[in-house]
DNA sequence: AATGAATGAGCTTTCATTCAT
DNA sequence: GATGAATGAAAGCTCATTCAT
């Protein structure tokens, strides 16, 4: 028995699917879905290709089996606010939370929000989109909520929702593109990239209120 | 010298270099970004591959130059509303075209504003990302002209400037990679996805007309 | 020890040799010669690839044993016709014999008479072609007896022994690899294969009849 | 320029398409369909890999091409014989030719008549089985001429034509796998492989003129 | 200026086989 | 005696790219 194969055991020899999963997610945010291989993800774990295949059927398993853990991530992220009272600091802190997802795990957030093909997978075998919806659920839930609070009078509580959901997404991924730091303006600006996403939120928060009365 | 070659030279054979860009922005468009070849773009405008090789370095310098095209093909969506005297009334027609540019040209939007890749090159040589910072200096000069009309009182316009932005962002991006279609609310309601586009922009205006006063 | 491994052991663990020979049998008749891998194998008899291993040194020594086994089973049809007295009459039922061999058995008689490599093999260490040669043996023994009976009078017997299973042998393959149905006349026609394979066999025994006296 | 380029460009260039052909078939009938690689064609003619598909769509199209070249070979074969007005006569020739194709040319003709794959191929596009038509035809042609001149009577023409391919075929067929010299019989006689073809052919005829009047 | 010909590197996937346990 | 885990080698095929002409 030589040395790379005792080292390799060290490593979490069991959870080796769960190490092919964050390195495909490494990967696949990387360099994207289509130019991201089989081999290059063996490569990571340092494992040959078949390898993989013995614990995931093929590419779009992989992919499949991350969009799933992801949504169940960002549920979990909301459902720390349930006790949070005030439909509008709900709300507020359901931001937050969305912001925080999306900048802790960027590669997570493309493959949820940006990614095509996973959504593609999910059209066809959709039982596990539950997850997809009931984000979406619990924020217009919220709104709504709002609403009996006496925000956002005049607004359907859904379509609002969309807009809300729609900003956010694009903070998020304007920022894990880096598109908002190569704007003139940012770059001029001595600001952080991260003061910039949190003021842009307080600005969409103060944008948000003025639909109160 | 045969009859091919001398059709071929008709059609104005000094913006070869245009046509090539002309077909693989088409070709992108139609069938995506990775599934668009070298060989299949020589085939549309019907020269060799090799040829291609004559006008650009490598594939990368023919998505360089979509980028830069790209822009500037949105800035001129952008000027015919030049003529818009109200500022407001501007806004909502820079919010109407950015919309149609997107979903008209959703891979070219997706390669302006998704990928990574050519923002990095931007980034080493910096000086086509003009035509990016050019956008956004016309929005957030509308957005201070807006304030000069009694809207938006008490915002910073570069910072809402990138709440809107963000927000239309998110939407495009939403619809182009067909987020919008699988949230179960869409997929139960009657109404399109272009409908839901077009009421959602409506609803992200009454929000912004509400900052009035 | 859990139940799956009792259970197992029912199972005459002793012949698991065998019953690896009868699923690679099935499965080749089944899935075709190069379409059967050791796992379809191991998996059918319900143990890991490895066990294979234990038992046959690599999958031609499956095939091998296969070769020996085959030939086995075509002389233990053609034992049935021992009890058939008149020589002419046994060998058209050795005939017909064959025809069900090769047609129950389609892989095994394409393993036995087309496949080159088990040939070579058996060039090599040739101690078990004995069941090839009894086969034959079996062949022009009745041949002979047929002209003590007033048949086949100025014929050799074993030349004429070479002639009848060519033909026999013709007949088979044709018919296995799909070659009879492709003629035009089979094709226009409104008889099954199956009866082409008949009617055909039955030609021959009038052209072999007619060399009696 | 090296040595290697110059080296490979005097060796026929310009019919690269029909060395990748002849290469193939060889390389078919060594070693089997399903086992010649498209990389081993390529090594055999000191090319690469996606050389090949410059002349050839896929694999299957290589098979195709050589598929009608054989069927054309071999009735080229026959037609040398149309000047053989007697048909008894004629129908020995063909019984020759046929011998001296399939010995001439072993590879293509286990292509022709034992692989299964082409055929399947053939099954879907049917155009081009003409050829193999058209070589049953003149045989159940002559068949028939000699039935005018009283050889068959009490035959169906068509049957009997397929009991006469199916001996012919059977004797190739033993003698190319080479089952024809492992037979017990034909080890220990002191002729050639070649001689009994001949007279397994002879015996086969023989056999034949017992069929007239 | 244009291209036909060629290729190296890459892809996903399957399989026979090995070996430590 | 049996196997789970792993892998090297190979398959068919595609593509960006080069280069002599």
């Amino acid at each position: 028995m030589n040395m790379g194969v005792a080292e390799r055991k060290e490593r979490h020899k069991e959870d080796l699917k769960n190490e092919i999963l964050q390195a495909a997610k490494s990967l696949f945010t990387e360099k994207g879905f289509e130019a991201t291989s089989i081999r290059a993800i063996a490569e990571k774990i340092e494992y040959s290709p078949a390898t993989i295949y013995l614990y995931y059927k093929d590419k779009n398993e992989i992919v499949h089996a991350l969009h799933r853990e992801g949504f169940k991530l960002l549920v979990s992220h909301f459902e720390v606010l349930n006790n949070v009272s005030h439909p509008f600091e709900r709300l507020k802190g359901m931001g937050r939370a969305y912001i925080q997802f999306a900048l802790q795990n960027p590669d997570i957030y493309k493959l949820l929000f940006t990614m095509e093909e996973p959504l593609k997978h999910v059209a066809t075998c959709f039982e596990d989109w539950d997850e997809g919806d009931r984000a979406f659920d619990i924020l217009s839930k919220t709104v709504t909520e709002c609403q009996s609070a006496g925000y956002f009078q005049g607004f359907e509580p859904i379509k609002l929702s969309f807009v809300i959901w729609s900003t956010m997404h694009g903070l998020c991924t304007l920022h894990i593109t880096g598109h908002l730091g190569h704007v003139g303006v940012a770059r001029a600006s001595d600001i952080s990239l991260d003061q910039l996403m949190t003021t842009s939120f307080e600005t969409f928060v103060q944008v948000l209120e003025h639909l109160k009365k």
